[in-house]
DNA sequence: CTTAGGG
DNA sequence: CCCTAAG
């Protein structure tokens, strides 16, 4: 069922996105993304070049990458990004993954990335800092997941025999990677690598449903398991194919991983609780959710057209038929009603590129026209509301500030500790610099005097004379009458 | 509608 | 993230 679903979503965007490769990268690789694209438009055909993707990664990660499960297709990919565009052109099996990477990001909101990409650093810094990838990816894939999970259909259907031998493969080349992972790494390979390694694994538990598509040769298939048993690694993947049950025994990244996982379903769970009371509602939702699961990755739409006021209200009555009338912007995404259950939106996980784009417009506008930086940087990007990037804005300040520069080395371990937030040491730097510059009100309280019982100057006080912030509130101030 | 602030 | 109050 996934692979179905797949290659209408790799088609649509790679065929966008191999114009752009073809440009930017010269005549060169014209071959390679015809083929690419056959391939990626055929349904069966799909497949296999995605194994060829993979199978083609696992054979060279071995070489300077560390990772120890599925996502090392994930970061050779990224790898490849980063070490240029010659490195594409010499090997072939890249600029497919190159392409396929990029047409999964492509959808919504990575205009201007694509655009920075004709410079060659700007393309590395984008491939690099953009986890925008793994995050849809994992989701998508987390989605079919739960969805599966929702209907109650029992793990097999969606791990099919295949899928054991895989895991082994997998695993196997993993733990050499393991082993001589550390002398290899570049620092920003490091980083970066823990990056979307602590994306992937976090953001949702499907290890399952990639590792299928992955689908590595199984010649290695067997002897792993004797022979490395005692690799914890080992065990832990083996032991993943009966997911559910051996979640929680295993390491701590796995136990994240479930928490990620039941984030979503914990809302679920909520609404199941709340309409299943009244009456058969479950079936309601039931439906809402496969729909949602099958409608692509559900990421692309204006994902808060605020659900204004009245939705609350109309919550807790709403049969099925009843809300299709009521939300209509949610109408456009799922013909079948849907519930009001998605009060909440799907909390996407912010991205360093994005920290990074909030910490610019930050710098240049200031703090506290959240509604310009987002039209001016995030205006690719439907979801990311001017309130969502002060909250971000928010949390970095208490965050860089928490841990000041106190972060510790987070890449000598085994990578498979650290959950702990990446944050470039470069990006905390330059959030303090700016915490600096302009503090966020009530955040801190430098030197206010405080202490006044007149409640406005509070306002006088923490507005602070930042001149930028006083001329933006200007600006839109005649647009507010 | 936009921000600030709290949950 | 969500919600609410205030401008």
């Amino acid at each position: 069922m996934r692979t179905e679903r797949k290659p209408h979503l790799i088609k649509k965007p790679a065929d966008a996105k191999r114009q752009r490769v073809d440009e930017s990268l010269g005549p060169g690789l014209k071959d390679e993304a015809t083929e690419v694209e056959h391939l990626l438009v055929e349904p069966k055909s799909e497949h296999v070049s995605v194994d060829r993707v993979f199978c083609f990664g696992k054979e060279n990660i071995e070489k300077h990458l560390k990772m120890e499960d599925f996502s090392c297709a994930f970061d050779y990919g990224w790898k490849i990004g980063s070490g240029g565009l010659d490195s594409i052109h010499g090997q072939g099996g890249d600029d497919l993954k190159l392409e396929v990477l990029d047409g999964l990001l492509d959808e919504v909101d990575e205009v201007d990335d694509i655009q920075a990409a004709h410079d060659l650093s700007s393309a590395c810094e984008d491939f690099l800092l953009d986890i925008e990838f793994p995050e849809k990816f994992s989701e998508l894939d987390c989605g079919l997941y739960e969805g599966s999970n929702l209907r109650n259909s029992s793990s097999e259907s969606h791990s099919p025999g295949g899928s054991s031998n895989s895991v082994g493969g997998m695993s196997e080349s993993s733990i050499v990677t393991v082993q001589e992972s550390n002398s290899k790494n570049g620092v920003l390979g490091k980083m970066v690598n823990c990056d979307k390694h602590h994306t992937i694994r976090s953001e949702c538990g499907c290890q399952a449903p990639v590792m299928e598509t992955i689908r590595p040769s199984k010649e290695h298939g067997q002897d792993f398991v004797e022979s490395d048993d005692e690799k914890p690694l080992v065990s832990f993947i083996v032991s993943n194919k009966k997911v559910k049950s051996s979640v929680k025994v295993t390491k701590g990244g796995t136990l994240l991983r479930q928490k990620r996982l039941r984030k979503p379903t914990k809302r679920y769970i909520e609404e199941f609780s709340r309409n299943s009371t009244t009456s058969g509602k479950n079936k309601c939702l039931k439906v809402r959710s496969q729909e949602e699961f099958s409608q692509i990755p559900s990421e692309s739409q204006p994902r808060r057209g605020r659900p204004k006021k009245i939705m609350p209200k109309m919550e807790f009555e709403s049969d099925c038929e009843l809300s299709a009338s009521e939300s209509e912007d949610e109408c456009k995404r799922t013909k079948r009603s849907k519930t009001a259950c998605d009060r909440r939106k799907h909390q996407r996980m912010w991205t360093l590129a994005e920290v990074i784009k909030l910490v610019d417009g930050i710098a240049q506008y200031g703090v506290g026209r959240w509604t310009d930086i987002k039209k001016l940087l995030f205006a690719s990007s439907a979801y990311r509301t001017p309130v969502d990037l002060r909250d971000k804005w928010r949390n970095l300040l208490r965050s860089s500030s928490a841990h000041k520069h106190n972060r510790k080395e987070l890449q000598g371990e085994t990578n498979v500790k650290h959950y702990v937030r990446p944050l470039p040491k470069t990006v905390v730097c330059r959030i303090r610099e700016l915490a600096t510059i302009h503090p966020y009100p009530k955040a801190r309280s430098p030197n206010l005097s405080s202490i006044n019982s007149d409640p406005s100057s509070k306002q006088s006080t923490t507005t602070k004379g930042t001149p930028i912030n006083t001329h933006g509130r200007n600006l839109r101030g005649k647009k507010c009458n």
